[in-house]
DNA sequence: CATTTCGTTCAGTATTGACTGAACGATACC
DNA sequence: GGTATCGTTCAGTCAATACTGAACGAAATG
């Protein structure tokens, strides 16, 4: 008997988006379960909604908070861990992505050092690499600057307005 | 003992990036042996140099050809496959990221479909993460489409000869 | 027709890494 | 001090998959 909540549908694909994304599946169920959720979660909390080990969900979460997806809240009187949605987790994302493609550049580039100049051709070519590398983490940093700006600006309204189109 | 060659430095270095993105290491030392050279190789020729099997070869090469990141040559009176860097092998690995991203939009919006309005919070929380995920694909899109221009410019003079990928 | 030389496919192997259960240290409560 | 309840760590298991070797079909060559 496989469930169908639609949370729960929701959750698990979550999970084989972010597993498909080179990432464990826990933890693209935990964030979708924070995220459908709305509200903090004890780790013993996600672990048994989720069905998994308590040392799975400590494992994913922390992973998750280093991310800067996830954050930690306290609450007064409780020792336990709870975890919510992070207040950008969008252009934590994306800060994710420019931040492995900065340190691609950055190896690229010191390859590309050692290519001596008899070998003109190839060392153009690999260094146009790391430019493009390079080039592509500065981009992708904009883009989570702005997403950054839009996540701000909704927590300032009440009413969750629809991105704003980038200029162009 | 173990190569100093600076340029098989960069094309291990290239395999390991591959590999921390997710993909077969073997593809990543492919795409930097062909961008380092800058010429066409056999598929023999690749597996020799590279020290892999002629399968290992024939699989990568035609994952980085559906990718679009490499292309087949052909040479009059040789029945030898020829992979060489593709026209615009940068804008294919943006256009790469961004369909995944669009495709992670269209399981979310599915998954999204499925709540009952009862939930709406949880809701309009999932929506946002398809709008997000789509907007980010084609951010990504007006890049690999920047890339692909930039390509085209640098081309200007040269001529490849090159045959239309097809299915044997 | 036989042979050679391609590229692809497939079964088997090996390696990587996600996940679990159990043990542990730390902290609050009795 | 003793007990209970946290979260983390670690050794072990298991599943996914990259990679190989061998077999195969196709196409040129003799």
């Amino acid at each position: 008997m496989q469930s169908t909540d639609p949370i729960d549908r929701f959750v698990e694909q979550m999970g084989l988006i972010t597993q498909s994304d080179g990432g464990p599946r826990i933890a693209g169920r935990i964030f979708g379960l924070l995220l459908a959720e709305g509200r903090p979660f004890a780790l013993n909390e996600m672990a048994e909604r989720l069905k998994i080990s308590k040392a799975s969900a400590s494992t994913n979460a922390r992973l998750l908070l280093s991310a800067g997806m996830v954050q930690l809240v306290a609450r007064p009187g409780d020792r336990q861990d709870y975890y919510e949605m992070g207040a950008d987790p969008y252009g934590r994302m994306v800060d994710t992505i420019s931040a492995r493609m900065r340190r691609s550049a950055k190896q690229v580039l010191e390859a590309e050092a050692l290519i001596p100049d008899s070998q003109g051709d190839a060392k153009r070519r690999v260094r146009e690499l790391a430019i493009f590398y390079d080039r592509s983490a500065d981009f992708f940093s904009t883009w989570a600057a702005h997403l950054d700006q839009s996540a701000a600006d909704t927590d300032f309204g009440q009413q969750t307005e629809t991105v704003p189109s980038h200029d162009r």
